[in-house]
DNA sequence: AATGAATGAGCATTCATTCAT
DNA sequence: AATGAATGAATGCTCATTCAT
């Protein structure tokens, strides 16, 4: 039975070998397939193992538990993405461009439109793992700001700690809402052109040191971070 | 693993409302307790009847399966938020003020930071009613645009379709986010703050017309919205 | 929950008045329909009850169980093709003449090639009523050698109870078989010939004496009737 | 009420031959004592494997479903049936004498008195594999037949499709009846004989040609075989 | 490393029947 | 006579995981 917010980390017999890579790729091959075409509830372990032409036994001589794969799946998009981000900045010549072509590579990483990507980010959530979702964004924060540093936004000072948690949440979080949602302006230069107002509006606004804007507004709560 | 998408709107026994209500009412509050006091996972209908004290049958009277419960209690959170920020906004003076007012009660009304908010939100997720969540921030939008004209960031006009779709989904993601990661920003002033600058710099940008930003930034993709 | 063999014979409220023979009729109409329209497993009283526009209640009222429904039904349906056979031999002018009319009778009566008459015999043998079944052949042998003595095969005695037993079960039988194989033979001059053939040439067999058959053909065993 | 039509032929786990063998004769064991001790209702797949001493999870491996080791079971009998047959005809030495002892054969092979034979037969209707049930007569009929021309009732010809059909039918569904309607009958000499004089009498009439006794009857309906 | 048979706790859901109104 | 909300026992089946081979 699925126990909730099972550890997923452990890694057995660690892949060092060519064989075992193989035996890991043919795994989530097999899961991918199974995903697709027949839907998360037909993803069971020994069907996994069946279709990857394995035992039940081997496949958890890979994985301690069956959300571990979704999750090391998960992990891999998620890694695949970053890299298109920091690809996708290194190639541009400006900050706007940069932005622009990061955001990019963003919303092809969370997965156009199939339902797999769904189901994998779906797996991070339901196993606690919901904070890396943001990771690809984060680093695309980091590398806006830090690598390029007065180019974009003419900005020369970093976000603080909310702020880049902000940025890049609403990125990720519109987007996760655009494929969840099944957008119509999923992929379209319309959620493109807005999500990179959204990020270039918010930063000049930190960089404008704009912060009292609702300062006389309302009267703020008062807790402290936890 | 939870039977994906299941029908979780139609109603059985519509009775005479008055203990109708009860029933439901005695019925959510055993879900709640439940789910406070033993986790999601202790969540099944028998327990729920048996908490409840009423018989499964019953239950099954008023829902027509387990998730429906779920969809249910979710919504009836998401109403309660809705109505919160009209409150909110209806009690503010300034645009501004209201903007602020309306961010909080967004933030309150999504969770806090008891797991049961996140289990619920789940609950909406898994069943694909995920587009419901962002109705509250859809009110809060419509609401800042329309009722309140040339007060907020000085408008006159409302935010395209995208536009809308962006703004709300970006405020929404970030608060769930904020929930889901148990992030410490939760319920601060800094991340009211800064979901109030979000949003405020992004419609000026809108209301400014800057919409040609990236123009020249790099190649745009070309899909149109399917 | 179904018990097996029920005590399906209780009438509640009998149905003297025509109000009451409306009713009982509302009932079979909508479990005919039901029966029809989504099969034996969609059949269960709520839906009975839902379907003829009256409360479980009422129905309880007019039958002790959901199986005596269905008992009901086909006891209705037996009747009706006892009485057919009765016009049927009545009808006729030769012993000959009689028995295919009979036979016929029988056949159209145990069903053509709808599912709801095998619904129906399912029900009386589930419920222990298998021997009611043969009924309407017996009333075609009792009808056959007293009514008309002969004429039928030139017979001027009866069958022995065994051979009335094995005339009879061997005539519904074949009948039986046709309708649950949903046989190709159901309905045609072919198995209405050899029906015929069957039951004449036993009969003549009977009649002719000739028990001795198979008298030295090999040892016969010795049970007695218990 | 059982799930009508169900999928009952998939075999699972088709392992090493031998322990298998034992696993699903326990189960029958199982079964059977349960069928014999405390009836069809207390038949639960649970029940059965407590009884067998196995999981429910391994009696799962072996069969899809309750139904089908109900219908496994039955088809075992039949097949014992038949085999007994073949015997009883293969040892005897006149047609006449064989046909007796195949009858014989078939009414032990269905069961003597035990409700055991009749739950069995049920799930078989039940499950719609009643043309099964004739498999046996039919076995008989062929080998009466072409094994022993000449022998039996003097014929060189074979019955036609439909007469086989009625003939074999007949048998059974006499067997059958006595079976479930308890009669008195079963097991007696009475009855074997009368079984006997049908067999024969319905033969020689085929053999004598006379298939017009009813021709000019009374009109034949005019339906062509489906 | 691999196998795969065995495990068994766990749970949603149904539906015949009752009985207070 | 009729209502219909409430009852709750009963059960088939799944599937993650183990471990002896």
């Amino acid at each position: 039975m699925a126990r909730r917010q099972q550890i997923t980390e452990i890694k057995r017999r660690i892949p060092h070998q060519a064989r075992a890579r193989d035996t890991v790729e043919t795994i989530f091959e097999a899961a991918i397939r199974i995903l697709r075409r027949e839907g998360l509830d037909a993803l069971n372990t020994n069907h996994i193992a069946e279709t990857a032409g394995i035992s039940v036994g081997t496949l958890y001589g890979y994985f301690p538990n069956k959300q571990a794969i979704l999750v090391a799946m998960a992990r891999r998009e998620l890694e695949k993405t970053e890299a298109s981000i920091r690809a996708a900045i290194a190639r541009s010549a400006s900050g706007t461009e940069a932005a622009r072509a990061a955001i990019r590579a963003l919303i092809r990483g969370f997965g156009g439109q199939n339902s797999l990507r769904r189901d994998l980010l779906q797996a991070m959530v339901v196993n606690g793992h919901y904070a890396e979702l943001a990771r690809p964004a984060e680093n695309f924060a980091r590398l806006m700001l830090k690598a390029a540093p007065g180019q974009f936004a003419n900005m020369s000072v970093g976000l603080t700690e909310p702020q880049a948690f902000v940025l890049t949440r609403a990125l990720v979080g519109v987007i996760r809402a655009a494929v969840f949602e099944n957008s119509t302006w999923m992929g379209t230069d319309a959620l493109e052109d807005e999500l990179v107002r959204l990020a270039q509006s918010y930063v000049r606004s930190v960089a404008s040191g704009l912060n009292s804007i609702g300062g006389q507004g309302g009267p703020r709560s008062n807790q402290a971070p936890r």
